[in-house]
DNA sequence: AGGTATATTGCAAGCTTTTGCAATTACAAC
DNA sequence: GTTGTAATTGCAAAAGCTTGCAATATACCT
């Protein structure tokens, strides 16, 4: 599992500097439930640094996802959610009538993954999706 | 395949007025190559009828993605593209690195839509999907 | 420690999409 | 054809995210 530690570690390795922003925004992101979305973590660093800016967070996160450090996840709620990668990889079912959500193991996804790699050279980067559609209740 | 004509029955079938804007809206989506954005919409609708507002553009794609009768997709560039549901499903491999945009068959996905139709129940809402990754060439 | 190069930040402006609200318009009923 | 009613629209503002640029700060070298 990935603690600001490895984060941190990581970001030296590829030549990338420590900034204070970085370090909060990386905090706020480990700390969370691993759903956490921009503002959240805005909200979270500005009690403790409140001349940071927004843009800050939003060029850090890219950064975290070029990186695989955390991936990123719309679920349809009109923003965008992060999760840290070293928290666990799952998906999620999103039901497009009753705003149910459901977990979905990593596994599921695994048989896509090897026929887009063997019959198209492809690695898909599928961690932590949101698939729309609709729930059994909502199905009748 | 839906023509205008088409969409224009499912829309008074469920009891939608047919005004000139959604009309033109509709013939626009028909006429492209099936990817196409909404301001790219916008220009075409205001070409014969200036006074259209874009935010009327975006509640029509709203409705007629309700309907099924389009699908918007994210290739990851900023902005959204609609394609209509009539013009036959496909997907799309699109590279990280590259980004280079391969198309994929519809039935890559049918193994993935029946595990969770039967394991889960979910009736997942696969059509058209943006698969980022690597291609062969970027990920030596 | 001090100096330097350049990565990073804050700020302001911009882009894409959404939303509240009052004015307009399609459609059904007469 | 007129009227009534509710759906739809245009407008303006806002939300979420991105970007250009000048100012700042980190990490490296001495
Ligand atoms: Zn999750
Ligand atoms: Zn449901
Ligand atoms: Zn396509
Ligand atoms: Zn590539």
């Amino acid at each position: 599992m990935n603690q600001p530690r490895d984060i941190v570690k990581k970001l030296t390795e590829h030549g990338y500097r420590l900034t204070p922003q970085r370090l909060m925004i990386v905090s706020a992101i480990e700390d969370s439930d691993g759903h956490i979305s921009a503002e959240e973590i805005y909200a979270q660093v500005i009690a403790k640094y409140p001349q940071v800016n927004i843009s800050t967070v939003y060029r850090t996160l890219e950064l975290l996802k070029k990186l695989g450090l955390v991936t990123e996840t719309d679920f349809g709620e009109g923003r965008v959610r992060y999760h840290p990668a070293g928290k666990g990889h799952h998906h999620h079912l999103v039901c497009q009538e009753c705003g149910a959500i459901v977990d979905l193991d990593e596994s599921v996804l695994v048989p896509l993954k090897n026929v887009l790699l063997r019959e198209y050279g492809f690695s898909a980067d599928l961690r932590h999706l949101a698939i729309f559609g609709r729930c059994v209740k909502c199905s009748q």
